[in-house]
DNA sequence: GATGAATGAGCATTCATTCAT
DNA sequence: CATGAATGAATGCTCATTCAT
C-alpha cells in the first residue's frame, strides 16, 4: 500500500495526490485506507517515518563513535550519499513531505527521531572540538558543515537538475566535511 | 498586492492559499487579479521572479570577479545569508515555489536567470581551478560546496527550528567554502 | 429557491435532505447556492426566519394592546392557528427546524425576535395580572398557558395525526386560553 | 447499553450520534450491537419504547378511573410533570424521536401503546362530558387542551430555556386543564 | 455468540476559472 | 478596465452495514 502511495506522491506531490489516487494505486478501498490511517495525512506521515527510518538505519549501519573523526565524517557523508542513491523515491519523498510533517501533529516525534538519530554524532563532535581535534564551532552550524553540501546536490539530482550520481562523489563531499571542520593551518 | 499574496503563501502554503485569500489579503476584486496575473499560478510565478531576482541583485552587488578567490567566496556566501536575513519572506517563499516553478511553465525562465547569476562565477571558479588556484573538482558539485552549507542552515532557521540569525556566521560559512575548494596541504 | 427548499426539508426532513436535492428542486448550480447561504446551514436558517417572521407578521396583525384581555387571548389564539392553516408547509418547517437553530449559531437572532413578538403581549398580560384582572401566575408559564393547547393540537395536525383543521376550533382554543388565565370563581 | 447510547443521543442529536458513538459509550463491539438491535434505528426504537412504557408506567400509577374528574386531570398532569423531572433524559429523547419513530417502521406499535395510554382515559372523559359534567368539546382537542400547557412548558424546560421545575407548578398546570374542560358560568 | 476489518455509496463543501455587465 | 455572481467537477471524509473469522 504504502509503496503505490509513494509512487503518487512523488509523480504527482503530496497535496496534488488524491484519497482516489490511493485507492486506485494500492487496490484497497476508500474505507480500509481511512480505517488503517485515519487521514490522508495519516497516509503521509506513516510512509515519512517508513522512509525517515529506513534512513536512519542505513546512516547509523557501521558508524562506530570509537572512529578516528574523519571516518566518521566520511563514512556519515558515504551512507547519506549512497542511501539516497539506494532509495532515490524513499528520499525524494523525505524531502517533499518534511514540512508537511513539521507543520502537522507528528512533528515531535519528527524531532525525537531526529534526536536518536543525531544526537550521538552530536556529542561525539562536541567531544572532538573540546578535545582540539577540530575547529571550535557553534553547535548549531555544525550539521549544515557536515551534511549541507551532500544535500544540497542530492537535492539538485533526486529533482532531475544533476545528472551524476551522488554516489560518484562520496569521497569529494566526504573531505568538504571534514575540511569544513578540521583545525586549518 | 504580490506583498499580501506573500503573507498568505507563506503562512498557509502555496496551495492551500485560495484566489478567496488572495482576494481579501489585497482588497482586488478576482476579476482583476485574473486580469494582471491570468492564474493563481501567474500570482505565484510574478511573486517567485521579484524575490529571485532582488536575491539575485543582492548576491551580485559588491561581487567583483577581479576579487581574490577566497574573498569572492566570502562575499558570496556572505551576500546569501544577509539578504535571507534581510527578506526572510521572501526566502521563505523562494524554498517554497521552487518546485512548483521548476515544474510549471516558467522552468526555462528560472533556468535562464539561474545561469545569468552563477554564470559569471561558475567561469570564474573554472578558470581559478585550472590555474592549481583550486582544487580540481567536479563543476557540478561546486555550487553544493559553496552554497550549500549555507543554504542547509538558512532552511533550518527559516522554519524555525535554527534560532540564530544566519548573518552571525558569515564568516563560518564563508570559510566553510573557502576550505572545501582551496587545495589543501 | 427557498420554496423549493421548504418542500424538500418538509417531506425527507432537513438531515436527509442533501445539497443535491437543494440543487435539483432550485434549479441552481451548487456553487450558486453556497454563494448565497454559505451553508446547508445557510439554507436552513434563511428560510426559518422567512417563516418566523412572516408568523410573527401574521400573529401581530390586528391585535392591538388596547384590546379587552379576553379578546386579546382569542385573537392571538386565531392568529396562531389561522397562520398555522394559511401556512402549513412553513408551519412544519418552524416545529422541525426550531432545535436545529436553537443550538446553531443563530440561536441569539431567535432569542431576539421571540423577544421582540412576545415581549408586548408579556407585559400587556403583567399589567393584566397585578390589576387583578387575571390570576398571578407565574410570567414563565403564561405563554404555555395561552398557546400551549393550541400549538399542541396544530403539532398532531401538521403531522397528520388529526384531521380536522385547526381553524375550526379557533373559539375553543381561545376560550381555553381566557379561562387559564381568568379570575375563576 | 441503551444508557450509553440515551446520552449520545440527547447531546448530538439522533441523526448525529454514529455506530461509532454508541460502541464507544456502550464498549461493546459494533457486530454486538447489530447482533441485539440489527439496526442503528432498532436502538433507536427500543429506547424509545423503553422511555415510553416508562412515562406511561408513571402516568399510569394511582390513575383510577374513579377519582372525580378534576382530580383525576390533576392527578394525570402532575405525573406527567413528575415523570419530566424524573426522568429528564428520558422525557428529552421522546420528545426527539417521536418524528422518527411514527415516519418509521414501528409507527403502528407506538400507535397500539398510545391507544392503550389514552384509551381509558378518553373514555372516561367523553363519559364526564355526557353526563354533563364537563363541558361539551370535539374529542380531538381535548387531550390538547388538558396536556398541551404542561406540555409546551416541558419542552421549554427540557431545551434549557425555561430554568423552574416542571414540578413547581403542578397545581397551575392541573388547573389550566379543569378550567380548560369545566362547565363555565 | 462476538468481533472488528472491510466496504463504497454518499455527503457537504471548496475552488480555480469564466463572463456578462 | 473592473467586477463578482455563477459554475460544477473534484475532494476528503463519514458511516451504516456486512461477513469471515
Amino acid at each position: 500500500m504504502l509503496g503505490a502511495a509513494l509512487a503518487s506522491f512523488n509523480s504527482k506531490g503530496i497535496e496534488a495526490t488524491g484519497i482516489e489516487d490511493l485507492k486506485r494505486d494500492s487496490a484497497q478501498s476508500v474505507g480500509t485506507i481511512y480505517h488503517h490511517f485515519k487521514n490522508k495525512e495519516g497516509v503521509v506521515a506513516a510512509l515519512f517515518f517508513l522512509a525517515f527510518d529506513d534512513q536512519s538505519r542505513a546512516m547509523a549501519e557501521g558508524l562506530a563513535v570509537e572512529l578516528p573523526t574523519r571516518s566518521l565524517l566520511r563514512s556519515l557523508v558515504s551512507a547519506y550519499l549512497r542511501w539516497t542513491c539506494a532509495q532515490p523515491e524513499l528520499a525524494r519523498f523525505i524531502l517533499m513531505a518534511r514540512d508537511v510533517i513539521t507543520q502537522g501533529p507528528c512533528a515531535q516525534e519528527l524531532a525525537q527521531r531526529l534526536e536518536r538519530r543525531y544526537g550521538p554524532i552530536d556529542a561525539r563532535l562536541s567531544e572532538a572540538m573540546s578535545e582540539g581535534e577540530i575547529r571550535t564551532l557553534p553547535d548549531e552550524i555544525v550539521p549544515a558543515l557536515v551534511l549541507g553540501p551532500a544535500e544540497s546536490y542530492c537535492r539538485g539530482w533526486l529533482s532531475g537538475y544533476r545528472k551524476p550520481s551522488p554516489a560518484m562523489f562520496e569521497s569529494e563531499f566526504g573531505d568538504a566535511a571534514w575540511h569544513a571542520l578540521r583545525v586549518q593551518d
